[in-house]
DNA sequence: ACCTGAACACCGTTCAAGT
DNA sequence: ACCTGAACACCGTTCAAGT
């Protein structure tokens, strides 16, 4: 609530020249640019002059640009994965202080809550180009990342595991996520001239008999429905929990 | 066998000059030079330098330096991940034409052999420094990342999954451990100088009552066991894929 | 206080020319 | 056939100087 990132002076306004230059609207604008451009010509220099300012300037608010990735990471997670979690908590309070009357409250089951975080989190890797990789590049532990997680491992030990457990778990839906999504958009937004990632892998394993397995599941590899792998993975996972938990 | 990375002509022994660049030692002096400097400052030049050439000279084998990425890549799996999925196929047959007299085989049940790959895929990734960014960032066909794969789905589709379970068994055993082992490199390999990541953990949320649930796991994060939060998500997956089997 | 101008020390990649 | 030399079009980052 109170100048969490941004300690550097609040410009006031009227006093001084009108700055074009301020951590939030660096933000927006870096990650309109990422999404025009991708991450790997997001430059200093491109994002300057989308700014209507010079390269140097952008070193007032951000030391580096990893600095600046980080930051994006963070908005990223507050926009997109947060307002799941922060929905979640609220209707949690609510569930427990009567739960005789909600039979299947608007957030369900532990299990139900920690599927739509994960889908909350997919949703933010997708929802810019490039996404999950500059959330892998990056570590924010800005209230957006800090608040899902929190969110994400209050509802893993609500399933019923220790504290280890619950953080282990939590550990495996982020990473397994990641993983997910990081291939997702690498097979989506590959360059548009190159070949499609199915395409290749049917050139690879298409008439060869070294790798029957791969051959055998082809076509639901080259189909390519990210969702349906996602949800599929997830619900090992979710699975995995719940009969963890009935060991306890 | 034959042929498959080196298309380009091999470069016949004691016929002029001797070749001081060909694929295979420069995606060997690049593994190297990796492990001495990471990948940030992997450059064309300095691995030119490394081979005592130009810089230009490297474009001869490989047409962009992603596509070099990508040879590393398919090293990494071939050499240390590949030999378990093939170990792992020699104990198959042998089980599958002699199973009463080898009780537990070398390779085990299902379960234990799918394990067995996920941890040399996360040892493949570890073995050398970035090897998990290397890994996410490019997208090899060749024998090694092929020939684990195959091992994979082979494994989960005796497990009794059908052809598109299998396939989405085995990604999701894939993009947990990539998940996995690219947070476990970055919170490791981070620049020496900057404040290890349990560190930041402890000072973002250690005395602040907005994440309870996070501070309740701080001590299970803090202490950074990777391995062990690799086997109890490992486990989750392969729980899952035992309930999902039962269900047949 | 905020930004420019200009520089420093690099990049990936291309390609004529040499041997 | 294989590699050099030199260039092209960039990078991230720093910092004196201007306003």
């Amino acid at each position: 609530m109170m100048g969490r990132m941004s300690a550097t002076s609040t410009p006031r306004p009227g006093r001084g020249r009108p700055a074009r230059l301020d951590p939030e609207r660096t933000v927006t604008v870096a990650l309109d640019l990422l999404d025009e451009v991708g991450l790997d010509a997001l430059t200093m220099r491109r994002l300057a002059e989308a700014m209507g300012v010079r390269a140097g300037a952008l070193y007032r608010y951000f030391a580096t640009k990893h600095d600046l990735l980080t930051a994006m990471a963070e908005r990223i997670l507050a926009e997109h994965a947060l307002p799941a979690a922060e929905s979640m908590a609220s209707a949690t309070s609510a569930t427990s202080a009567d739960s005789a009357s909600v039979p299947e409250g608007p957030a369900g089951e532990w299990d139900e809550r920690a599927a739509a975080l994960a889908y909350a989190l997919r949703g933010a890797l997708l929802a810019h180009r490039d996404g999950a990789r500059v959330y892998a590049g990056t570590h924010s532990f800005g209230p957006g990342t800090l608040g899902f997680a929190d969110a994400l491992v209050g509802v893993v030990r609500e399933a019923g595991l220790d504290d280890p457990d619950a953080a282990r778990g939590a550990l495996a839906i982020v990473h397994f996520t990641l993983g997910h999504t990081l291939e997702e958009q690498a097979a989506r937004g590959g360059a548009p001239d190159a070949r499609t990632s199915p395409e290749r892998l049917r050139a690879a394993v298409g008439s060869d008999d070294r790798h029957p397995h791969l051959r055998a599941v082809l076509p639901t590899l080259a189909a390519a429905d990210f969702e349906a792998h996602f949800a599929f993975g997830l619900r090992l996972v979710l699975d995995g929990l719940r009969t963890h938990r009935r060991r306890l």
